[in-house]
DNA sequence: CGCCAAATTGACCGAGCTCAAAACGAGTGG
DNA sequence: CCACTCGTTTTGAGCTCGGTCAATTTGGCG
């Protein structure tokens, strides 16, 4: 929305060198001739559209997967059909490491929305890795982060409240939008309400609930999928488990 | 029970080529002179005592832990002061590696039963996986399992039926016991009835109920910690969100 | 303007949590 | 061998949070 989105070449083929998720993806911390190595061995896609899937479930491991920008969302068939929904990618977060224990994809990446995506095969990566230790470290701190949001996400559902969950959601959110540079106060969510339920183990009408309540409460305003944290104090308090104080400023009593 | 359990110092001296968890440990899938290489940098260490810590939250990511018989569990703090538990860990199962990320661990590892522990510091296994392709895959392989393994849990804990979490729980448990060369079906459980409940997010006498349930279906046997499988196909049916027949073979209406 | 998916809101009910008490088992000491 | 204690496990009874079903409402798009 904010920048224009006219189809652009040029920036479709920069490469990690000049990529703004430098810092925070694979490249970081690896100097200028084991970049330009790297950079060797990583493809750049095309967009992605919003539904396209980067791999399934079974699909042997080929690749990992960056998006450079959009949102993804890494998925499993429960074995009633019902979707799982494992984690949700956003730019500079690593993608497809679920096949490291068996070889095989255990769930399916999904774009939440259109999506600039970089592929980097998997054994040219380990290859070089091989060879540099700095991107040796790299790898493996990446992998170490991708689990630290899985224990992340296990905290969120285990004896959490319903309320809890979804302050904790919106918390993390920002934070990590945050870390991508972009505005973690004033968001808007790539995921249906559907899919935030299934990420935290709720039925949507709770999502929607929960959401109703925090914009009752003067904690963030809701208009449809955009999401302004109004008082990210009171926010942080709902997600580590305090209960709101019986006053609030916003008109609550007033329906 | 089986073997004498005097304290047997020439056991303690085995290496990694004589250990019964070589398959499914680090060693596994590398050959002879890079076993040698292995070895030299894996520390043994006498038994732990039952309560013991490996590793503090906060603490620094010095070495990489494997038990070679025994159980732990890492714990993470809930900021109310409760803990959560986040794995059990059987022989043969890596811990330690959720300071990959940081640098620092997220949580402690706690020693369910006296146990014996290998130990690996993590820079020498780092210094060494870069020499060696083999282990260096061996390395990302076992992480990869690591992951599966809180891929379970997570699966255990969405949207799941508490009896479900439960016979999902015995159903997994038996199959990493199997895995190591011991009965799944003929278990003594190293953890207690709350741990369990923190492991499943439930309350522990939600689990207590959930195994007389089971016992009274005839699915298991249940004295304190012995657990019998004695109906392995029906567990499996409950685990994956089937309901009990109406009837069933055992006494359920005499009570 | 009308259509369809997404989101909100309401009403009801049941799985599982909480509080409480009893039963059990493993030590320990007389 | 029994009595006593302490921790673990089981069982009971009641209540609440959040799931389910259902009816609107909203918003995006052809």
């Amino acid at each position: 929305m904010a920048s224009p989105t006219v189809f652009d070449l040029a920036q479709l083929r920069r490469g990690c060198s000049q990529c703004s998720l430098q810092q925070l993806c694979l490249p970081a911390g690896i100097d200028a001739a084991e970049l330009a190595q790297l950079e060797r061995i990583v493809k750049r896609r095309r967009p992605v559209a919003r539904g396209e899937r980067l791999f399934r479930a079974g699909d042997a491991l080929q690749a990992v997967y960056v998006a450079r920008d959009g949102a993804f969302k890494t998925i499993t068939g429960n074995e009633a059909g019902e979707e799982q929904i494992v984690a949700f990618h956003l730019p500079g977060e690593l993608m497809g490491l679920d096949a490291l224990g068996s070889g095989a994809h255990r769930c399916e990446a999904v774009a939440l929305t259109t999506a600039q995506v970089c592929e980097v095969p998997f054994e040219s990566l380990v290859a070089v890795a091989q060879q540099l230790p700095g991107l040796q470290q790299r790898l493996l701190r990446v992998i170490g982060q991708s689990v630290d949001r899985d224990r992340d996400h296990l905290d969120m559902l285990v004896r959490r409240q319903a309320n809890e969950r979804i302050a904790l959601f919106l918390h993390g959110l920002g934070a990590r939008l945050r870390l991508i540079g972009r505005s973690g106060e004033d968001v808007t969510l790539p995921m249906s309400r559907e899919d935030i339920a299934r990420f935290l183990g709720l039925a949507l009408e709770t999502v929607s609930r929960g959401f109703t309540r925090l914009q009752d409460d003067g904690v963030i305003a809701v208009s449809g999928r955009r999401v302004q944290i109004l008082d990210p104090v009171e926010l942080e308090r709902l997600a580590h488990g305090q209960e709101p104080p019986p006053q609030k400023q916003a008109g609550r009593a007033a329906r």
